[in-house]
DNA sequence: TTATACTATGTGCAGGTTACACATAGATGC
DNA sequence: GCATCTATGTGTAACCTGCACATAGTATAA
């Protein structure tokens, strides 16, 4: 928030929250994403959308795990109890399938065409900006 | 869905909807920027939508009025009865306040960082995208 | 050996949003 | 009279999010 802006917080949608505006379901695609790279568990995929998409914004980690078990039941990942480790608590590794691959695929259409829906906001709050800052 | 998909589409997220992916409220700030232009009653508020970053998707009037009585409880925007007309229902007058142009500013920082997040993620699903179709 | 911290997976729930269906009503044209 | 368009709303089921909390294995240090 800008310093001295007042307001009732409490109906207002426009925070900082985890993420900046948040994207029904985001985190379905971005796991996706991660496991086309590598297999990986619950804990590694969480650290991997903290460090590449979402720095500065907190990952909640039941999201991720509830997300991973909806994928599953969609028959998008599949997961196998890993039984390489010798340290820690027990990891499921979760892996991609093809109808995965093609959901993935599905997701990265319709976030394209959020993309340009927002540019196209933006460019429209821009335009009108600079003509308030100073009109030719 | 591209043709032969099939899935459990009772727990998909992913599906054409009314928006593409939907970001969480964006029809709040949407208003706001209609409301910058001019005054505006609901339903001409509604078709502004529609044309201007929504065409194709249709706009659900009740979202409209409901995030405008929103808007006015936060006092984003004021209503008047608008007297002047001569045809039809009467009609709510919106406009914009100071305290609305402000939220909109920040709606705007916001759905900025949000398009940040999105770029990175379609680049890093096009650049596995070209590796997988013919790398070097 | 107790305590502490980190890894790892998970449940419960309140609060908020969305999409759909439905309700109401003035004006206009046939 | 009747349909249709304009215009503003209510009700609600389903869903998602964020927060708090539960559980448990392993490692390290006091």
């Amino acid at each position: 928030m800008p310093p001295g802006f007042r307001g009732h917080g409490r109906h207002r949608r426009c925070q900082r929250g985890p993420m900046p505006q948040r994207i029904d379901g985001f985190i379905e695609p971005a796991l996706l994403l991660l496991l086309r790279n590598d297999p990986t568990h619950g804990y590694g995929l969480m650290e991997g959308l903290q460090g590449l998409w979402l720095r500065d914004y907190p990952v909640d980690s039941s999201a991720v795990y509830r997300t991973l078990r909806g994928l599953e039941e969609m028959g998008m990942v599949s997961s196998t109890w890993d039984t390489d480790i010798t340290s820690g608590p027990p990891r499921r590794m979760y892996r991609i399938t093809p109808d995965g691959e093609e959901y993935l695929a599905h997701w990265a259409d319709d976030l394209r065409a959020t993309e340009e829906v927002l540019r196209a906001f933006l460019a429209a709050y821009d335009r009108r900006a600079a003509e308030a800052a100073g009109p030719p």
